[in-house]
DNA sequence: CAGTGGTCTAGACCACTCG
DNA sequence: GAGTGGTCTAGACCACTGG
């Protein structure tokens, strides 16, 4: 009987209605004696559930059944060779653009960057067996770059920053955009074609790295498995 | 020197490059004298990392940084009224469609329905302060389902559903799509618009109960925070 | 203040897998 | 075969918080 038992137990439990959404069950040591296990391994497994959305756990209030199971799934986010060589195709990419410029008011707000000041902003085509796979815009911090930058023409910005920068916290987004004129023709779809979008926001503890933009070739789907 | 303290100075070390991407670091019990802790704390530690895709650990081969660190985010997906409601916004929905009838070829295929056998199909609008917020289409197993049927016009169908059936597990995807004529009368927006689409299948154990679809009105996100 | 979960420890054995 | 992580145990103390 180990910490999956358990888990496995409590969950049948759960799914048998045996005990109901919103309803306590019976302490750590109470559900280690009846299992035969030490307290710790009841902790795992119930652990594991409350991670997992299925119970809720207070100290001294005792643990309970979510009334109302938060489904939590997981994304995994690789980067982008990772993901399309995933699919069996060949990945490659074009540096569009790269130069020192302004960043918008909302991005630098996000950011926290003074403004007025210039950031790097660079512009990516990835492709996937040679057709377009996404529309990467990005805006970068020199700051954390070496002095000369490497060479984002022959390693994609994406890869060089997650091997070479340390990189703590950052937020993701998603959406559904019609196609702008720019990544309408980089693409080649119509305008106001619908695209998914994804954007990432990169700090380290201190500071902003970076703020991208992928917009997806039409018909990505993010899938995740519960 | 808890657990928490101990992940903080790994995770340190790999953004400071004392342990560069693709390194082995220290085995648990080096680990563990070095900071004065049970070599179950440091376990702890080095597992909460390695699950949020920082290291790779594998028995006898030791534990090393991620070369590409794969971006592990977490999605929390609420029931659509716990949502609404967060924006401090009212929820209210209208059942639009409730009929038996045959489901799709592609859907009964995912959801190993065998072809033919007539499912219960569901249509409905979820309001926030009056305004369309999503347009959700559902096929449902009625195996699933008391006799009579719960009303579904005065409970939602994914609330009885999250009470009264024990789902186990399911995959969700998401997707950027043109309205249709139907959502886009609906949902009040031009047919074609960009619309951000989830789409859930959840089985039980045995047997596949409902696949959705959640057609959400312009300007939708989904955010996460790593 | 008292009951519950959260964590730590020292030691042990097991499971996997690399060499 | 041997080294590493994975897990379990019994006991202890702590931290939070409900009554």
């Amino acid at each position: 009987m180990g910490w999956e038992d358990v888990r496995a137990e409590v969950l049948r439990r759960i799914r048998a209605r045996d005990w109901l959404p919103g309803a306590m069950i019976p302490n750590e040591e109470a559900l280690a004696q009846e299992f035969g296990v030490a307290r710790a391994t009841v902790n795992r497994a119930l652990r594991d559930l409350a991670e997992s959305g299925l119970l809720e756990r207070r100290r001294k209030a005792g643990t309970r059944v979510a009334a109302l199971p938060v489904r939590r799934a997981t994304l995994e986010i690789p980067v982008i060779r990772q993901e399309v060589e995933a699919r069996g195709q060949v990945h490659a990419f074009r540096l569009l653009d790269e130069r020192m410029a302004l960043p918008p008011v909302p991005v630098a707000g996000q950011l926290g960057w003074a403004s007025g000041a210039a950031k790097l902003y660079l512009e990516t085509l990835h492709l996937a067996d040679g057709k377009p796979y996404a529309h990467e815009t990005r805006w970068l911090d020199p700051v954390h770059l070496p002095d000369p930058r490497p060479d984002f023409a022959s390693i994609s910005v994406n890869e060089w920053l997650v091997t070479h920068v340390a990189f703590a916290t950052g937020d993701i987004a998603f959406a559904a955009e019609a196609a702008d004129p720019r990544s309408a023709e980089v693409l080649g779809v119509p305008q106001g074609a619908a695209l998914f979008v994804t954007e990432r926001t990169t700090f380290t503890a201190e500071s902003a790295i970076t703020f991208v933009r992928l917009i997806h070739a039409p018909g990505y789907r993010m899938v995740t498995m519960v």
